[in-house]
DNA sequence: CTGTTAGCGCCTTCAA
DNA sequence: TTGAAGGCGCTAACAG
């Protein structure tokens, strides 16, 4: 028994000398609503005190079919630097609704998926949160029709499956806002659009950056081809400039992509942000670690978390609609200041440019 | 009720023509031990199927006094880049041994982790793991006693409650013996030891490099002290290099720590591994995206989260002492070749140093 | 080899 | 205002 002694609401009430109905009442703040006096209740309160008394949820749940614990069902959002920022919120949201979080991690086999759905369902879960680290579209598992259930990061547009999305196509805007706030309007170019990956954020943001240049009457530059990490990011850039290109902006369609960014501009003696300027997405910690720090519409992890379990625990909000959760701006140092035209910001102390 | 029709065992059985006692034998495996037929077996395994039938482990637990549901507190491990692969470790063990992780995350605050506890204790958790982002020394919550805990990453030298720690004092030996394979013997300096720091592991890890030099008749050439962050790493070995210091070699005591000494060594001119070479502590996937690839010694959070879960669920095993995983060696790129002298490595395709 | 029975701890209808 | 009683779904003596 890993506990020491178990109490229980037996031997709250015989120390209280009342039914173990009273106690429950009390417990269960219905001591008003039942018109408990005051003394019983006190008594009670006293007993549980002196005794630590702790309720059994599984007697509980056993009674009410409900256990105040949901699941989280995903890939790999534990591991890695990205997604986990959704487990955090989904688990300050479920504590703040008080709930506890069961989690699993399907390390993308779905059979170990499809046994994790059965073990949450035997221990009655209220609902389950079907989480990717990267935004998808794919298929909810067979086992979870019939559940009540959100999906986070992903969505499967043939059920009517409640889902939380990042709002990509905004982010893309606001990337391409803050280049514009900065009065760069020419030789913007993308990097890190790559036509084999399946993912479907990068159409999204590309296509959000060429809608609000678009309304500008600004065209796209062009777009650099390359895998979302940082050295095919790297190699693909620093082949591009080494054919004579020179950008006035680089947007790339990830963190990775920009730290990639980053080497191959330094290593063709190209400033940040003075002779080019350099906005990103995810706003992940790396974002801070760069030199100059990088500019990044962020993906909201922690708020696209809070929501799935809001959704979770009110199916009438929720409905059976994609939810938009809006991508935030992380300002760095990496887009020149609007006032300068084509010189660098003034160094700090202690900083170097090389 | 978020599942659709609930199906007991009595369904079950009456559907087989058994009563529930044969029932339940055939479904925990103990039709041979009861000598159950096997008529009576394949009607039962059919009517599961028919029926979809899952058992309700809360009933289950209710008479067993068991969940197979282990709780995971942590600070913000679930946060944050770097211990996450805790969880992840935690959770494969925990899989594993048919088992499912519930967690909590107290960001900081005491009264957030009694709540967990209390609320783990309450859902029966078989034990508790207790973990931090950090290595520390701590005070195990009272509410824990009484209760099987293993301490991840952590522990209370007053209690003897068994702790999973990684061996910081062989670490540090591997990444000065990593330098010594190069050849390098003189010129060592240490980055990031920070006599404010509360935390442990860097004295351990500085320990570790000053045993195995000394072994060797080699001194450590110096300390170069600064906080653990990227910035901080930078401005202080940058102010470094400009008073005119040489090293022929860095240590950094964490990855971060790295990534601002390479900027500032980047910044003196200086190439890495050609002039400088550079190991560093953590493993984490920024060792792998800089350039040249940072050779780092790995805190070993997945080994660390699967020890963990097996010391919970085998407590002979665990006893009530520490238990140290070994750090393994990440090569990168960022240490001298031992037949070079004190040029660089060969440029590979498309590379430029600058 | 299989069925009957008695709880695990809690909630809740019904009576008092 | 409080108590008695039944049952949630499952397991495990104890009989047959």
């Amino acid at each position: 028994v890993p506990f020491s002694r178990r109490v229980t609401l037996t031997d709250v009430a015989e120390r209280a000398g009342v039914s173990t109905t009273t106690a429950s009442y009390i417990l269960n703040g219905r001591s008003a609503q039942m018109r408990i006096s005051a003394e019983a209740e006190r008594r009670v309160r006293d007993a549980v005190a002196a005794l630590d008394y702790r309720p059994n949820r599984n007697a509980r749940s056993l009674r009410t079919a409900t256990t105040s614990t949901i699941g989280l069902i995903t890939d790999y959002v534990a591991s890695g630097m990205f997604a986990s920022g959704m487990l955090s919120g989904a688990n300050a949201a479920a504590r703040a609704a008080n709930h506890l979080l069961v989690i699993g991690e399907t390390e993308g086999d779905a059979a170990i998926g499809d046994l994790l759905v059965d073990e949450m369902r035997e221990r009655q879960v209220d609902g389950i949160l079907y989480a990717t680290r990267t935004t998808v579209r794919t298929a909810l598992p067979k086992r979870m029709r019939g559940a009540r259930v959100v999906m986070l990061n992903c969505h499967d547009p043939a059920l009517g499956v409640p889902a939380v999305l990042p709002d990509e196509v905004s982010g893309g805007r606001i990337a391409a806002e803050s280049l514009l706030a900065a009065g760069i309007d020419h030789g913007i170019f993308v990097v890190g659009e790559d036509p084999d990956r399946g993912a479907v954020a990068g159409p999204l943001r590309l296509a959000g950056i060429r809608d609000c240049l678009g309304e500008r009457d600004i065209r796209l530059a062009g777009v650099i081809s390359c895998a979302w990490g940082v050295e095919p990011a790297y190699d693909a850039v620093a082949a591009w400039l080494r054919r004579g290109n020179r950008p006035e902006a680089l947007v790339c369609l990830n963190d990775r992509i920009a730290m990639g960014t980053y080497q191959a501009l330094e290593g063709a003696g190209l400033d940040v942000p003075g002779e080019v300027s350099v906005v990103s997405f995810d706003g992940s910690d790396l974002a801070s670690w760069l030199r100059p720090r990088l500019t990044s519409v962020a993906i909201p992890f922690p708020a696209m978390g809070v929501l799935g379990v809001e959704l979770l625990l009110d199916p009438v909000r929720a409905g059976s609609s994609t939810h938009l959760v809006p991508m935030p701006l992380v300002a760095g140092d990496s887009i020149r200041s609007s006032s300068l035209k084509t010189n660098g910001l003034p160094l700090g102390p202690g900083e170097s440019r090389l």
